[in-house]
RNA sequence: CGGGGUGUGGCGCAGUCGGCUAGCGCGCAGCGUUUGGGACGCUGAGGUCGGAGGUUCAAGUCCUCUCACCCCGACCA
């Protein structure tokens, strides 16, 4: 490709609201546009590494032994409303109607139309087990796109569900997918990390994300560098710090003229916060909840929801919690009626907490679990942080920012009973269809690519995924025996079938090198006048700093060699 | 949805206590001189200042409404 051709120029100055490195690069670089909030036009760069990740992603479906369909992204809300899932999304859907009024959905993932597809395709035990997978549009109209790519509201997910007759089999699927998802990581170069997740909206039991570490990441890994085990911070479980205080009490009140917060009361009655009891209060489907939890822990709200049962949880307003004949500020579980109490078990093994009196300006001293109140439900609801102890081995849990890029789900029956997806066993009985779904984000793939892989001047593509692998670049093109032997150099490589990006503007040395570092050709070639002097061209490489003289004759060959080197290998590596 | 911010040629920005013909840098077109790490000169094209309404002799600038986008949070496979 010529580069005075393609569409697309690079720019020096960005949008001061691009904050994130690969969404500064990608639109430095011309590979992107934004069109509306969450939504981008890829050109032919982005579009080239695009494809190229979807052929490594494609290439180890089909090894894993998927086979793929294309599903449509119109859907009947019907379906949705079949397994509830309507609900789940809530916001989330984009939804339309048509002509006759009929109320469709954009599909923000397919498992419905899947299971659909597939219960009317499966009859037998015989027909499994079956993973089907598809490259495929989704639509998600998130709250808040952000990142670039990292976060859209139109995105193309690779989304492979598996289809299994028992638990073995779905295990087996599982490994299958976690194997090849490590495969497709590795050919993009991201060290990627597996940890527990929750498994939201789309249901089930088990689930495991892969995230990169990244300061830009929108995830909180909590991990254990001593057994490592790792988890999502929303699904990470932890063993809290004891707050002993001795034996119970007695109760008592205490006044605590104007100080409402836990960081006020703690202050003046000079208690750590460890040793008080915070109240927080939430709305779950209609219903408010009463959440107690010890002053110094934060609650998890997906431990939270999923223990409630809920499709939609919030925080209460004050005036909600008012009506509730709450008093803010000095609210406590004790002697409270009506209204469901969820204790965090930090609430039901420590003694001698600091709470609410539901009285202004009153606390009460000396509260214990279950002696002064009870709760409907106490379980683990809190955040785990860094500084805890793993609840696996006994040492220290870590924490870092991550970007999901895979997730994968054990789903089970929920979905294929709800939508007939029904097999016969070898003895004529009939049972849901056992099932599992994995997804990876191919732009967001991109974007963790670039947020990986760049320095101060540009972007440094792994070869596997790179746009284009040569960056050839002659310099004083006005010099004619330049031009010739960069055209026939050009056209030699392409003969060859390799993947050239030929700098043929007349720009200058400068330009020329900077554009070159931006766009992250893996291998820069120069011929110059001062290179052809010594009848060479010259090799770089865009990750290193050393450059290479290679005679003129022997450049092809050297070309080939290097980009085909062992290192640069697109198999497998560690 | 709560908080904060921004909308001015293709891109980045200034102009915002109302006042002349709306400016700068990049980019773009032409000519010339240059060029091993973002060169320079000259010439030129390109903007109904997000939209609507209002105040005024006069609005990019003030007021009201509205739309879009960004950031933080909530939220989110």
């Amino acid at each position: 490709m010529r580069l005075s051709k393609l569409f697309g120029k690079t720019q020096r100055e960005v949008p001061a609201e691009a904050d994130t490195a690969s969404h500064r690069l990608m639109l430095r670089a011309g590979m992107i546009r934004q069109l509306t909030a969450g939504v981008y036009s890829y050109l032919p760069l982005a579009l080239r590494v695009f494809r190229k990740i979807e052929d490594i992603i494609r290439d180890e479906m089909n090894k894993a032994g998927g086979q793929e369909v294309s599903l449509p992204v119109l859907q009947p809300i019907e379906l949705w409303q079949k397994t509830g899932r309507d609900a789940a999304f809530g916001k989330g859907l984009f939804t339309l109607s048509d002509r006759r009024e009929r109320r469709l959905v954009l599909g923000p993932t397919h498992e419905e139309v899947i299971t659909e597809l597939v219960s009317h395709n499966v009859q037998s035990y015989r027909d499994l087990p079956l993973m089907l997978y598809q490259i495929q549009t989704k639509f998600r109209d998130e709250p808040r796109p952000r990142g670039g790519l990292v976060r859209v509201r139109e995105f193309t997910m690779k989304d492979l569900y598996s289809f299994d007759t028992d638990e073995e089999g779905l295990s087996s699927s599982y490994q299958k997918m976690l194997t090849a998802y490590g495969n497709i990581y590795n050919r993009c170069r991201l060290p990627a990390m597996l940890v527990e997740a929750d498994s939201g909206a789309i249901g089930g039991k088990d689930s495991h994300e892969f995230m990169v570490i990244s300061d830009m990441g929108e995830d909180e890994i909590i991990y254990c560098d001593n057994c490592n085990c790792a988890a999502n911070a929303e699904k990470a479980k932890s063993i809290k710090s004891k707050a002993e205080n001795g034996v119970p009490l007695p109760i008592e009140e205490v006044a605590t003229p104007g100080y409402c917060t836990i960081e006020e009361v703690s202050d003046f009655l000079n208690i750590p916060r460890s040793c008080t009891l915070k109240a927080v209060f939430y709305i779950a489907d209609g219903e408010l909840v009463f959440v107690v939890i010890r002053g110094d822990i934060e609650v998890n709200e997906v431990k939270l929801k999923n223990i409630l049962h809920c499709t939609e949880l919030r925080l209460a307003t004050e005036d909600e919690v008012i009506k509730a004949g709450i008093v803010a500020g000095s609210a406590s579980p004790v002697g409270l009626k009506d209204i469901k109490v969820v204790a965090d078990d930090s609430v039901t093994s420590g003694t001698n907490f600091v709470a609410g009196a539901n009285k202004a300006d009153t606390h009460l001293r000396n509260v214990n679990y279950p002696r002064d109140f009870k709760a409907d439900i106490s379980a683990d609801i809190s955040l785990a942080r860094a500084g805890e102890t793993c609840p696996g081995c006994g040492g220290k849990l870590l924490s870092e920012q991550g970007i999901e890029i895979g997730h994968v789900f054990k789903l089970g029956t929920f979905l294929s009973e709800k939508l007939d997806a029904f097999f016969i066993d070898t003895e004529g009985n009939s049972h849901p269809i056992i099932m599992g779904c994995y997804g990876i984000g191919t732009g967001r793939l991109m974007a963790a690519i670039i947020e990986l892989h760049h320095d101060d001047k540009g972007i440094i593509w792994p070869l596997s995924v790179a746009p284009y692998t040569i960056y050839l670049c002659p310099l004083f093109m006005e010099t004619e025996e330049v031009k010739d032997k960069a055209e026939s150099l050009y056209a030699e490589l392409e003969t060859q079938g390799l993947q050239v990006l030929y700098d043929d503007r007349d720009e200058s040395t400068g330009v020329k090198f900077n554009d070159a570092d931006l766009l992250g050709i893996p291998l820069r070639v120069t011929i110059s006048p001062r290179s052809l002097e010594k009848d060479s061209i010259e090799l770089k490489w865009r990750s290193e700093k050393k450059t290479e003289l290679v005679p003129l004759e022997e450049a092809v060959e050297r070309i080939r060699e290097l980009i085909s080197s062992p290192q640069n290998s697109t198999e497998l590596i560690g």
